[in-house]
DNA sequence: ATTTCAACAGACCAACTAGTCGGTTTTATT
DNA sequence: AATAAAACCGACTAGTTGGTCTGTTGAAAT
């Protein structure tokens, strides 16, 4: 049983995720929803204001649903790493990563997305740089490598892998990046 | 001097790049090129068909112009290569990359948009992988490359970094990324 | 029972969208 | 000079956009 928010908070989700935040129209978000307008400006100030708690509420906690492995594995870090990278039942392969859209799409001049938007990328970063220090302390990893550059570098060709792979209905440029990216982080390795 | 036409696909490129598809504005587009909206009906039938012809004209070129020292270079290809990617002076890190804004936004749908940037972008890998071959022959390159997953993974993760550096004023995480790919590049070499 | 207020409904609005069309000017042809 | 055709203008339309505002409903508080 999910509440009107709750109904407007998904709909945005999957109105915004397929036809950007530009494309998306109220209308669309409301007809999705089955929440009539009067309601919905009972709950938010305006479409920015919805989608903006949409991002802040959803977006984080799937980031953190995806990598809950890496945080909690003991063993080996990498092999974790790449299992789900290489795992392409895992991605929406059609449609993009819902962050990296966001980030994509040209609203960059408006601050308060961009704030949001920044914050949940160092999360994620950082999400990435403490698993592979971990990693470096559990001496699975070279010593010289170098962890904060390796985390932006693995979410770089993440999102870039995603986006080659919107186009064409197969997955094979996801799998032929994650392929090479894997090979890279195999050279890691002690 | 320069045409109507050209001054429409000009203003549209800008207009585009900078805002989306979704986002541009015919009518800004109009005032931008200093064009009359009778004129613009005369040379385009729509804005789509406008979009896709300035698409068509500019950005095969563009990628060409920025990689023609690839094709020329006789002596080490991935220093060149390496050499392009980490000049972050050639390239525009606030507006992101024309082409990859293009393939973000969500008019995947639309089969001529794919048409067209799926083209683009088989052009782009084939550029990549002709001058990769070349290094191999050349003797440059290990053996057992997987030429064509390269070149994929060098577009990913280059559009990637240009993607996480939209956001942020500096350069950092575009040059952490390219840093990291040099290594892995520089590993291929023999 | 009466009051009160959050929760909603939906008609309405101004601004903007891409696109159309009848008319005018410019340019080239003969 | 006459004709024809391409180039261009800009008022207009039909539809959509996000947003507002008046009014109603229903449930809890007194």
């Amino acid at each position: 049983m999910s509440t009107v928010r709750e109904k407007l908070i998904e709909a945005t989700f999957e109105e915004v995720f397929t036809k950007g935040y530009n494309g998306a129209s109220l209308a669309n978000i409301l007809n999705r929803a089955e929440v009539k307008k009067g309601a919905m400006y009972h709950y938010f100030s305006s479409k920015k204001e919805m989608v903006l708690a949409m991002i802040k509420e959803q977006q984080q906690t799937r980031i953190e649903r995806k990598w809950k492995p890496l945080i909690d594995e003991k063993e080996d870090t990498i092999s974790v790493l790449t299992s789900i990278l290489l795992d392409t039942k895992s991605w929406d392969l059609t449609n993009g990563c819902a962050f990296g859209n966001l980030m994509q799409e040209s609203f960059d001049q408006d601050e308060d997305f961009a704030l949001v938007l920044e914050e949940i990328l160092q999360n994620w970063k950082n999400l990435f740089i403490d698993a592979l220090n971990k990693a470096l302390k559990n001496n699975q990893l070279k010593e010289n490598t170098n962890i904060q550059q390796c985390a932006t570098f693995i979410i770089a060709t993440l999102e870039g892998a995603i986006l080659l792979s919107k186009k064409s209905k197969d997955s094979q440029n996801y799998e032929d990046c994650m392929s090479q990216l894997t090979i890279f982080l195999n050279s890691l390795k002690k």
